[in-house]
DNA sequence: TTTATTTACGCAAACGTTACCGAATTTAGC
DNA sequence: GCTAAATTCGGTAACGTTTGCGTAAATAAA
């Protein structure tokens, strides 16, 4: 509240009691009679008294608010997991503060510094795409803030971590077209440093190489650090086309690398599936009513964010420093439609 | 940061000063001595000192923080404004706390206090479809706390306001269909009491009836307080389908009552434009990637969010009481596509 | 020289809490 | 009955900062 804003002090004073008395009984100590809380509580509750959260963390030393630095607030699977921290970061007690890089290290670092300084008891990271150094975030994890990475994190840093089965989904998602007839299969994919990147290409060729198909490193093609992530797709795609052997069917590893590709198909009129099949992650819940329908992997968006957040709200409320960190892993959901269904030259086998 | 953390004290006792003179000559001030500031702001840097916000906050008795509320986060028309908000709020060092109220009266009024019992500066507000009660709104803004409305606002509060021009974005998307042809064309659109639903009915109204054409209630529905959006629009269009003088067009004002009717159309194929003409208001990034391509009318959400905070620092950052408060107004945007193309029938014309 | 003014700094209080250390009063132990 | 132990409360310092006030030294005005 604001102007008026009764403090301890005002309670202390209207009953004549000291204010170390009416904070005891405010917080149920026990050497405080039972008579004194409820007359203390009573008042309190009369007067709407409402605890000075400020004063708390000056005290405290806590701030109780986390931060929270994702490359995009205005993306489904973002939005999503901020969602789901939220959810659980009210229920504690606790604020989030958000922050987007926009896939920029510099802008990241700038965020980083600004949520550092406005003392945030932990922090929940999924790094920019552009992030090389990441000797920041080393710093801040070993001064003993609480870090927990979720989707895109840093290898090198010992925490708590949260990402989907990247591996899996994108084998699952290849091993689909492959049953589908497709052959000549390109991954669009994320900048190459990046650990969902590695999992995913990884999971990629797991798939090719397990059904006897040859993996054709012209086929994988990586987005620019930094770069915007749908022209990227657009050029990618049309640098495939220019192939001589070109690809029958397209994975793209993002959310906005898919919409990406659709959009270039769809400009082009290259039709899908039978010219181009495509999948790809997406978190968009109107997929189903895209053209054609769009098959993709899902990431359990609102589970990352609340999971992340739990664990780091151990971190933080933990007694003694944690030195067991674990890596919580979520499966990828995956929904096949129209746009990876069986070229036309093979229906009806 | 967390651990060490060096304070104005430290660099007082290592400079053989006083904490005043320190807290000064940092803040610049005239009666220190250029050399003792040159000291003092080195000594700073070199330890990389930052103030403790928490300890200026509960000194200046404001928080540099500022809270804002939305229906739902995970929401392409939203998480825009959160951007556009988030995007200035860095740049003034004001850090912004988010919450949503799920298009629930009583969420809304709890995350509200939640907000409020973490002293911020300032509230941005769009109102929940549910809520009929404001009064703990006006309490607030009674005692002073500086309240920006955008989107859906309070009528009734005498205070800033910042939404788009709702009617004659309404307004404009009716002639665009009467233009194609349509006759009798539904609107499907939020609860009644909401301040955006009247504009956006009105300029429905206004464009029927500066056309000559009659407005028929039948063809006017609401969704209910509280309600899921989705469901609701289908089950609307479900009981438009029943008429005997069934619409030929709908006109959406919604993010999700547009996608929607979108899936309702799609699922029970009811052709589109032919058998049904659709238009809404969104704010998605792929609406033209749809089947068909969407027509819709677009709202500047990240500029309506920039516009909202910059007003709220005004009210925060005034020397003197406001008392002169306005409503800005920005235009929508209307991107014409397939779904309301001329009917088959009238193609050619 | 004396007085007034400026310059440059320190002291201490305050923001609203919590927690350590006592101390007064009551209750228990025998 | 007296000592020991609970019980219940108050005083005070502290979290890190800003600021009003006081004051010594240096400078200017008389």
């Amino acid at each position: 509240m604001r102007y008026e804003a009764v403090t301890i002090r005002d309670i202390a004073r209207a009953l004549g009691l000291s204010t170390s008395t009416v904070s005891r009984a405010l917080r149920d100590s026990h050497e405080i009679s039972t008579e004194t809380k409820r007359r203390v509580l009573e008042h309190a509750r009369s007067t709407n008294y409402q605890p000075n959260p400020i004063a708390v963390s000056l005290r405290e030393r806590k701030s109780r608010s986390i931060g929270i630095i994702v490359s995009e607030i205005a993306n489904r699977f973002f939005s999503e997991i901020i969602n789901g921290v939220e959810s659980v970061a009210i229920d504690r007690g606790y604020n989030v503060i958000i922050a987007q890089s926009l896939e920029s290290a510099e802008r990241e670092l700038r965020q980083i510094q600004f949520l550092t300084s406005r003392s945030i008891d932990g922090l929940l990271v999924s790094v920019s795409n552009q992030t090389e150094d990441t000797s920041f975030f080393k710093e801040l994890h070993q001064k003993g803030l609480p870090i927990v990475f979720f989707d895109r994190v840093v290898q090198d840093i010992d925490t708590h971590k949260v990402i989907v089965d990247n591996k899996l989904g994108a084998y699952d998602a290849t091993v689909h077209l492959i049953r589908k007839g497709y052959r000549r299969i390109a991954l669009v994919t994320n900048v190459e440093g990046l650990s969902i990147t590695r999992e995913r290409e990884a999971g990629y060729r797991a798939a090719m190489q397990k059904h006897g198909m040859p993996v054709d490193d012209a086929l994988i093609r990586h987005t620019r650090p930094g770069g915007q992530a749908e022209p990227e797709a657009a050029e990618i795609i049309r640098s495939l086309m220019e192939l001589e052997d070109r690809p029958d069917a397209i994975f793209a590893t993002s959310d906005r690398l898919t919409t990406g590709c659709l959009r270039y198909l769809k400009k082009n009129q290259i039709k899908i599936p039978d010219e181009m099949a495509l999948i790809g992650f997406s978190n968009s819940e109107i997929t189903e009513l895209l053209d054609p329908p769009l098959s993709i992997v899902r990431q359990p968006a609102f589970e990352m964010g609340a999971t992340a957040i739990r664990m780091l709200l151990e971190l933080i409320e933990s007694k003694r420093p944690v030195t067991e960190f674990r890596t919580q892993v979520l499966a990828a959901e995956h929904v096949f439609r129209q746009s990876t269904q069986a070229r036309a030259a093979d229906r009806g086998k």
